[in-house]
This record gives C-alpha cells, sequence and structure tokens, in this order.
DNA sequence: AGCCAAATGCAACTAAGCTGCAAGTAGTTT
DNA sequence: AAACTACTTGCAGCTTAGTTGCATTTGGCT
C-alpha cells in the first residue's frame, strides 16, 4: 500500500467505528496498517519518532481501537501486549502466529485456517480460539 | 492426591531432573501439583501464607522449573505469567485452556487433543502449538 | 465563529518482575 | 561426623510496561 492509501484506509476505518479522526488515531492505525507484525506501543512510538504522540495516548489510543474491534490484541508469550489491525481475523479467531525459536521472529499466517476445536466437554460453548505455533522459520530451517 | 502423595511426587520429579531438593522448591512445585488450574506467581506465595519464600525466590523457582521442563508457562490472555505443572503436556503442545468471557474462569481441557496444525507456507516447521479457548462455561452458559 | 464532549499531555503512581550481592545450605568429599 | 563448595536464597534497590488524575486542547457540530 502507498502512503497515500494507508492514509485513505485509516480515515475510512477510524469513520467506519464512529471515531474522531485525531492525529494520534490517524499515525498510530496507520504504523499498524504499514506494519506486517504485530507492534507493541513501544515499537509503534520509536518508528513514529519525533510524530509520535504522547506514550499515554499510544495507550489509550490501542485500547479505544481494541474496544472498537478495529484492532486485536495478539498474544505472543511475551510480557507486552501486541497489536494489529483486525482485519485478517475471522468471528471466530484471530489468523495464527508463529515464532521461530532460532532467531525470535514473529510470522503472521493469515493463509492458514484451523477449524474450531469441538470441546469434548459437557456445556462449555466455544466462541473464538486462538493458536500460536513454535518452530523453525524458513530462514533458519 | 493427599498431602504425603503431594509431597512424595514433589521429591520425585526434583530428583529425576537433578534439582536439589529445597524448602522453596518443595512448597512452590507442590502448591502447582495441589493446583487445579495454572497459578501465577502471586498466587502461590498467597496460598502458601506465611510458609511463602521471598518472592525474588518464588520468580527465580519457577522459572528454573520452566528450564527443566517439569513446568510450563500457561497460554493465557493476562498480563502476569501463570504455571502449571508439565506432565499433562505432550510433547508437541500443552492442553488448551478455556477462559469464560462471562464469569473469568479458566479451565484446563486437559482431555481435549487437537491435532497439531500443518503449515501451508514452504519452509516453515512447526514443531509446538498453543491454544487458548473463549466461551461460554457450563456454570454460564 | 462558538460550543462542548471527547481527546490529549503531563506528572505521579503501580504491578510484575529483574539484578547485584552477601549469607546460607544441600549434597558431596574427606 | 566435619569440612567443603557450588548452588540457592533473601534483601534492597531497580526497571519495564502500563495506569490514573487532572488541567488543557480540539474535532465535529450548530
Ligand atoms: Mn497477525
Ligand atoms: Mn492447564
Ligand atoms: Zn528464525
Ligand atoms: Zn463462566
Amino acid at each position: 500500500m502507498t502512503t497515500r492509501e494507508i492514509e485513505k484506509r485509516t480515515d475510512a476505518l477510524l469513520n467506519a467505528v464512529k471515531l474522531k479522526r485525531t492525529g494520534p488515531r490517524r499515525v498510530v492505525l496507520a504504523a499498524l496498517l504499514r506494519a506486517a507484525e504485530p507492534q507493541s506501543a513501544e515499537q509503534i512510538a520509536v518508528k513514529l519518532g519525533t510524530s509520535a504522540p504522547n506514550k499515554v495516548t499510544v495507550y489509550r489510543t490501542l485500547e479505544t481501537f481494541v474496544n472498537a474491534d478495529v484492532v486485536h490484541k495478539a498474544f505472543l508469550q511475551k510480557r507486552t501486549w501486541y497489536y494489529e489491525p483486525a482485519d485478517k481475523c475471522t468471528d471466530t479467531q484471530c489468523h495464527p502466529h508463529f515464532t521461530c525459536t532460532h532467531c525470535g521472529d514473529t510470522h503472521c499466517l493469515t493463509e492458514m485456517s484451523i477449524p474450531l476445536a469441538e470441546s469434548p466437554y459437557k456445556g462449555f460453548v466455544v466462541h473464538r480460539q486462538q493458536v500460536r505455533l513454535e518452530g523453525l522459520c524458513p530462514d533458519c530451517a
């Protein structure tokens, strides 16, 4: 996507969920759309450099996006939260994330579809699932 | 398991992985064996009360157990680490954990087996997977 | 242009965990 | 049994990642 396309998509997404199109929201959402992998608040701030909003605003903005379901938290077995645009996820699951045990890199496996697990337990109703994969990436295999 | 059985199992596990059988290790591992669900360092300390080791020791002990593969970190959508004995996990995955979106409780689904995902991506070699389920528990459904 | 609820920035605070180092102890050796 | 010592523990202080309260600013509306 070009810079111009990202800007258009950012505004369209903010409009769609009826959030004010403020400076901080535009740049934070654009940073997520540009990234190939889930990003932490810290990573976003670093990438934005001098145009980064106050860090409290970054945290609050990301939380706002999650509540509006424009962005999801990706749980990567790390101590910090990572965020990504929600558009490559279905109602019942986000795409799996693969982390290489050798180089530590994480990759979105958006083409992969894993059927929703059926619980053999009486009474448990499963609505969503998250899958995390570990192994060796193409570079390290 | 009775208290006596827990004590025996604790010592047997520590011996098996060649870790010294110290007071802190015995009580922390016993607390995990007694629990039905993954526990945080804080939860363990609270349950142990006055016999809890120093909190730094609890952290270090849990990390030691993970390195020795006696204990695993559970894949939960929380900001703190949760730990559980590794004996109900296979080489390729831990059993899934189910979290109820209504009451917030987490349950170990040890009877559930999910086939290891096959990556459609060239070059990615999957060694392990972790699955987290969300929905309604029997009490809340 | 003026209004105002919503958004932002700043300072202070907190939860969860980590580091350095001195003191203690489990398991071994004599 | 006593001595040895590498591993383990406890304490003080530090760090990371995020939160809260509150005063100031601004986007969207009239
Ligand atoms: Mn992703
Ligand atoms: Mn479990
Ligand atoms: Zn790799
Ligand atoms: Zn419930």
